[in-house]
DNA sequence: TTGTACGCGTTATCAG
DNA sequence: CTGATAACGCGTACAA
């Protein structure tokens, strides 16, 4: 493989003016430019970018870490990241994490040994002193998730406000035995939706029923599960509040299994507005978060960590909105 | 940031004896080693990964190339790549196409200046002599893809045989009318199903009419609209069958949409087993790959030619299964 | 067992 | 405008 070496040589020039017209450096002669490109062609040179990152310190590549791949949730996200992205000549690497705070050590270290030039990550396994000290020292954005006082770039909706709102949502349809599925309250995301959900009850004065809190795995088979058991335990409810939009499709199978009719028998509700929110069968009622608003900050940000920028903001807290559709049965305020 | 030369000074020996002791050479004094280690405690050191990889040409990652996030189809064969490469001390991190032949052109680039052990791509957007003589020198592999007259490392299924197989089955029920959904037939994966249907009917001795062919974006939307334009330009039918499983919930979408109900006044297949197939109401009857086996060989033979290993035979085709659901109406045959 | 010294392929500084 | 050359941080022959 040539190097830069063999090309100057061949060209009668130095490595040098190479360098400069592989940057295009304007500081270099139309002749002597041509003269050194045809050398390139007739070699097949590429530069080795391994010595250029070594030396520039720099790789053109930030790296996105999301918990499971299977969470459809982050797609559109990664769209709005990739778009951002492009637009800056920067190139998207993804790394699925799988709660394995050995691999989220290892794609930070990364970022550190300079193979990355930044992180936006949706996962937060590590711990926080760890990551708030490095985010001091390396680009790193933290989206979706939030810790509490923590100082760092962030990029999310308040998700406690948008549960309190579906809560009252069902509330105001009459709904009175509401469950709740919070999926995995150990992240502080989903425990922030199992407030909103605490905190509207309260605000009625309805009392809360700890057996119709059903905690599960985050994902399809998750809310399945939970379902199953709400009903073998023989509870008795008219509508589930689920904390992602996985879990809510779950449900509606088991309950579905069960005999049970959504939303005539039972009203559900999602989180997130994932794709399949409005394609399920019912189509889901649900919170939908600005997905690629929510991408097109976070890289924005990243940007000018990398470019060394004070942010304006430390913590961008974006609107979501409340998707009214057939999973509630509440066919007079639906839309699309 | 603490460099070897740091270390070894503070240490009182050589970056050479520093160097061995981060890649535990044996031959090194216990006593050497320690005074060495506390030095690296004290400074915090930690070695550059770019300096590394420069030096060594190898980075311990491996990339996956999708088409698009998406599609939850590659979920689980990344679990499966994911697992091989961790036991093998390699990391996977993935990136997504998006049908942009400059993407991939740019990941591949990637690969030849060394910043990726090798790739895996489920993609095949690029020229496929460039592919092909890229394969030759660099470790790729591609999966379920198949490239006609290729010579590459590849792991696929038959699809125009299972694609052949579960439209006999629709025959098989009865069906003569069936309708078909190959998604995007510019891809020789959705081209081979197509053919594969295609093969049945004549093998049958049944009329194939074109007005029951309909292309589009291989995915829910696509679905959905596919279906959408049957059902507008009138064509009769009682049996979809398409070329994915994401195709089939959109279309099964369109047509409830439409007042039918499935499977009883059509039936409807898939094609992949994602997760959501079995999730799905109704839930589909599909042609199940073997995914998690499809990632565990691709990233074995990547392995081998990472090793440079001689591979025992450079395509794989592993076997698939059909699997009986709801959306065929068949309870006699149906399984979970 | 350890140290010396070179080279990996670039970019950047500084002189010309 | 161009060239010589140092430097980036590490691994590894080779020598001791």
């Amino acid at each position: 493989m040539a190097t830069i070496q063999d090309v100057a040589r061949e060209a009668g020039v130095s490595t040098a003016t190479v360098s400069r017209i592989l940057n295009n450096s304007p500081k270099v002669l139309p002749e002597t430019r041509e003269k050194v490109m045809a050398v390139i062609e007739k070699l097949n040179y590429n530069p080795n970018r391994l010595a250029q990152q070594f030396r520039t310190q720099e790789t053109g590549n930030i790296l996105v870490l999301i918990p499971e791949l299977a969470n459809t949730f982050y797609y559109e996200i990664i769209f709005g990241i990739e778009d951002v992205a492009k637009a800056n000549g920067y190139h998207v690497l993804i790394a699925e994490i799988h709660n394995d705070s050995h691999a989220e050590d290892y794609f930070f270290e990364c970022l550190k040994q300079k193979q990355m030039d930044g992180i936006i990550t949706f996962s937060a396994g590590i711990a926080l002193e760890r990551l708030e000290a490095m985010s001091r020292q390396f680009p790193i954005v933290v989206s979706c998730r939030y810790c509490e006082g923590m100082q760092m770039p962030n990029v999310t909706i308040d998700n406690e406000k948008a549960s309190r709102d579906i809560t009252n949502y069902l509330l105001n349809l009459g709904h009175r035995r509401i469950c709740c599925l919070p999926g995995n309250t150990g992240i502080r995301l989903y425990q922030d939706r199992l407030n909103g959900y605490l905190k509207a009850l309260k605000e009625r004065r309805i009392e809360v029923l700890p057996e119709l809190i059903c905690e599960s795995a985050a994902d399809i088979q998750g809310g399945y599960d939970a379902v199953e058991r709400l009903i073998n335990a023989d509870a008795k409810f008219t509508a589930v509040l689920t904390c992602g939009d996985t879990l809510a499709i779950g449900a509606i199978k088991a309950l579905q299994n069960s005999g049970l009719n959504v939303p005539s028998d039972v009203a559900v509700t999602g989180f997130d507005d994932i794709e399949l929110a409005s394609l399920y069968s019912p189509s889901l009622t649900t919170v939908r978060q600005p997905k690629r608003q929510i991408g097109i900050r976070s890289m924005e940000k990243l940007l000018d960590l990398i470019a060394g920028k004070k942010l304006a903001n430390l913590q961008d807290v974006l609107s979501y909105e409340l998707v009214i559709r057939e999973s509630t049965g509440d066919f007079i305020g639906q839309q699309s």
